[in-house]
DNA sequence: GACATTGAGACGTATTTCGTCTTATCGTCT
DNA sequence: AGACGATAAGACGAAATACGTCTCAATGTC
């Protein structure tokens, strides 16, 4: 996670296999969780589902996951939150002007929270859950990764000094027009968030 | 169930409702456990699922369906049943010829069991299982009901004498058939069914 | 043949779900 | 107003399910 941080600014992105690191096997278990989950519902998944889904048995499950749910879901979430911060990495690479960048940010990003199924694994099952629990409980954590990560994509533009301030606004503003939509703005839509 | 054989043949089909009788309470509750199925899989549907579902208290659930989850999904499986034989009926009511009425009766069961969510919610809910399940445990119950329902269908043209005959008949052919497609027939096709 | 890895499944514990029951609340009727 | 029926909320014990750990046999690999 902070190995994103860390690199010098300017040198090449780091591709995701080296920020979560999984062997071939654990990547299998976790894409057998994510099917599942987008089955059954993250709260009505098993074990065994994940187990039988990924064609092995529970023993080699906590084998691979000593700590078992609880590790493998955690392990789940970080690696499709940052395939998730990779892929609007590169969507956004394009962009170098100031306003150029933050106006990519904030459209890739909400259109990737609204197409991916990205949230319905990270979060909750059920809709109007996952927007309560994630008000109250996790958006401090959310913005927390995302501004981490996106720092570094805005640095260029604005400057080391002030990108953790950009970053986190730009989570600031993405969450809060994703979690409660505009009538007005759509930041989806690049002319309207420009505009924006 | 035995209403619709016990009808003199050639009078006004029996709509749904005067077969399978549910007050509005009941038929919500209904509509809210096949919701949830479709959700989660049936063997993942709790009580409480349905409950909150259909807006009521579990209190009321029980008193809708003594018997608790059991008589429910049994009432389910008989009301969605029967809504499945009433759509066939209705799809193959033009047809007068014998060859017509059993290429329609061919043709509409298999097309309507491929498209609608009728066996996912009679049946269980993983693809592998089901099949599996069937074709040992319930195949017989399902011969015996489509057949009896199937009957009073054919029987204007092929006579009363041998349409339990021809009704079980056609019955077991789409079951086998769409249970385990055929590579040369496709009895969703009409052509190619009249041909079979 | 030693060795590591895996699947199958038994085991006790913890959690969830079931079905019943009680109590308080609401609306309706007289 | 007071009686009445229906409902929601939730407590309760019993049953079922899921969890995590463990053992043992089977299967490869060196």
């Amino acid at each position: 996670m902070t190995a994103a941080t860390a690199r010098p600014p300017g040198s090449d992105p780091a591709p995701v296999d080296e920020i979560f690191s999984a062997s071939k096997a654990e990547h299998r278990v976790l894409d057998a969780a994510r099917a599942c989950c987008e089955r059954y519902g993250i709260d009505r998944v098993t074990v065994d589902d994940i187990a039988a889904e990924a064609g092995i048995s529970r023993a080699t499950l906590y084998r691979l996951f000593p700590g078992g749910k609880d590790v493998l879901f955690e392990s789940l979430r970080t690696r499709e939150s940052l395939a998730f911060f990779v892929k609007l990495r590169d969507q956004v690479s394009a962009a170098d002007d100031f306003e150029d960048v933050v106006v990519s940010v904030l459209v890739a990003a909400t259109r990737a929270l609204r197409e991916d199924e990205h949230l319905k694994i990270t979060l909750a099952s059920r809709p109007g859950e996952v927007l309560y629990e994630l008000q109250v409980t996790d958006v401090a954590h959310i913005v927390e990764l995302a501004t981490e990560f996106l720092s570094p994509l805005v640095a260029p533009s604005i400057g080391a000094a002030r990108s953790s301030e950009l970053a986190e606004w730009l989570t600031r503003v993405v969450l809060s027009y994703f979690l409660s939509p505009s009538a007005r703005v759509d930041l989806g839509d690049h002319a309207s968030a420009a505009n924006f």
